[in-house]
DNA sequence: GCGGCGGTTTGACTTTTGTCACACCCCGTG
DNA sequence: CACGGGGTGTGACAAAAGTCAAACCGCCGC
């Protein structure tokens, strides 16, 4: 917690240069190093949170379509991602509104729960550095190998370096070979306080996956495409968490999900804020099952999904 | 709350420029118009809040002398600010550092109780400008006419511009002229609920004041220079929102606080986050009574007043 | 004691940004 | 309809910031 020497000639530099408005060459001239150093010092405050710059995303807020989003579905807040700019590359621009939005719902002192996948490891990769020292980021659900950086240890543990916060990892695999040994393990103090303490978290971060056979789980072998088909058939409409959701958002009583050491999903639906970020367009089942399950408070999407969602609201509910 | 049409083009440029990295030709041609109206842009956007730099104020809370005035106080966190600084002007110093370490302690949907005083008004006009809707900033006392712009609604009503939150003043004046016509107006409904929801405040800014004939109390009228020397013959050692405290930091059943329109100060107490503010170092027995009296758990001091506390605090303490 | 290796620091150069005077435009007024 | 403010937008220039290769420094092993 305390300044690293090392790091209090950052301090000063960022504090002469961003808060009191001094030039570089004055700041040089106030710390006695060259003005080449300075400049070094601020890009490495910048990077690592001693200084903060953010950007509101009311930008992004504030489309009519998110009002009405908001008004027809009940979400709390919604931010709308335009895919159709020509310029911006639009693929890589959802994950950076997602990591502004997830910033600015993070309040000092909070505990953050967070699930796992591609989506949630491109926020961490372009989450800004900050300093939230006090914050504690706590991983949802079991690990599972996965290709590239998506497995949940590393979303929780990049979040949490790029905060400077607490990370803290559930140090168990997400699926078990059996029930019995899956209920032991949950039965475990070290597991079983963890998983008790997601409840204490304010603000959670997931994404929805898909019960198609190209899902994570099947994709990362939790589940065999076979399984999932027949998943699918028996009613399954998206993945939370690593946990089996049927078509209306409630957990499915299937032997997935009894093998799987995950958060209890009815603590994560108490949770004040429930931030859901949504890639794919192919993804408009388990959103929509997400969110009648109660998993989704806060919601970055693309405009074609917040239009899908919203001429279709209707249609998907009455079918409940 | 919505964008404004007019507001959207800064938005774009903001979003463009900070959170991708563009440069200012690059955003431009992007939105089609010259680089200098980005600039100016730019510039707008810092000022309004739309965009918030803002720097860790680490390098106040870390001198070894914080530390041990944390432990030998108890108080939560201290900021020391040295004055020793030949460059730069350290009586400017001082608010620039309390506006950060105040901007650092709010969180977003907070509501922060204001007190006033030459010390409040001058951190209000250092202060950043800050995007915090749904902040809510509150007068703790009744008004009363000061000089330049420290009286207590022109506190208020300057930070919470800055910050884009509500503020909420109280309509009445801080002393009157008898005390049944305090007790009635305390009374009325207005009065008595803008009282009662200081107590949902998360956290209170404030200086302390001084009993001398100088003091702010008897420069603004509320009192004469005869009646605050008896108060101090009498006991007082301090003023808390246009209250007198005793040099133990409990309210003084005197005529002049029982004809106060403030907020009532066993509600303060019970405020988790109650930041002090001491600009000048004859403040001492004044922050000694604040201290004792349970009114500060964030303090921002200059270091001379750092040591002469934590050389005196035992002095002090055995003396109640 | 010397060579080499990681890192920081610096001077010199290039690129980017800030600024300011002036052009422009909209709108209300004489 | 001409006039004159107040505000916006712009081109050109000056100022500031970013960058990079080379120098430097401390430290270790030989």
């Amino acid at each position: 917690m305390p300044v690293r020497s090392t790091d209090q000639i950052l301090h000063k530099a960022a504090w002469l240069y961003y808060t009191h408005g001094l030039r570089q060459d004055e700041v040089a001239k106030q710390l006695g190093i060259s003005r080449a150093s300075v400049a070094m010092y601020l890009r490495r405050a910048r990077e690592t949170g001693i200084v903060s710059i953010s950007t509101s995303t009311q930008l992004f807020a504030d489309d009519v379509l998110a009002r009405e989003l908001e008004d027809t579905t009940g979400l709390a807040s919604v931010w709308i991602v335009p895919e159709d700019r020509h310029a911006m590359d639009s693929a890589a621009e959802m994950p950076v509104v997602a990591a502004a939005v997830f910033l600015e719902l993070i309040k000092k002192g909070d505990r953050i729960g967070v699930a796992w996948g591609r989506t949630v490891y491109h926020l961490a990769d372009v989450l800004p550095y900050a300093d939230l020292q006090g914050v504690t980021v706590m991983q949802l659900c079991g690990n599972l190998g996965a290709p590239y950086n998506y497995r949940p240890d590393q979303c929780t543990t990049e979040i949490a370096r790029r905060l400077n916060a607490e990370g803290i990892n559930i140090y168990a695999p997400l699926v078990l070979g059996s029930e019995r040994l899956a209920d032991e393990l949950r039965g475990e103090p070290v597991i079983r306080e963890q998983l008790a303490a997601i409840s204490d978290c304010q603000l959670v971060l997931y994404s929805v996956g898909g019960c198609e056979s190209d899902s994570h789980l099947v994709r990362c072998g939790a589940l065999t495409a076979d399984e999932m088909h027949a998943l699918g058939k028996a009613g399954a409409g998206g993945v939370i968490a690593g946990q089996i959701i049927d078509r209306n958002g409630r957990w499915m009583d299937c032997a997935h999900n009894r093998r799987c050491i995950s958060a209890d999903l009815d603590t994560i639906r108490t949770i004040p804020k429930r931030m859901m970020v949504v890639e794919e367009d192919a993804k408009f089942e388990p959103l929509v099952a997400a969110i009648k399950g109660g998993f989704v408070s806060h919601l970055v999407v693309t405009t074609s999904m917040a239009r899908r969602l919203l001429s279709r609201w209707n249609e998907v509910t009455d079918a409940a």
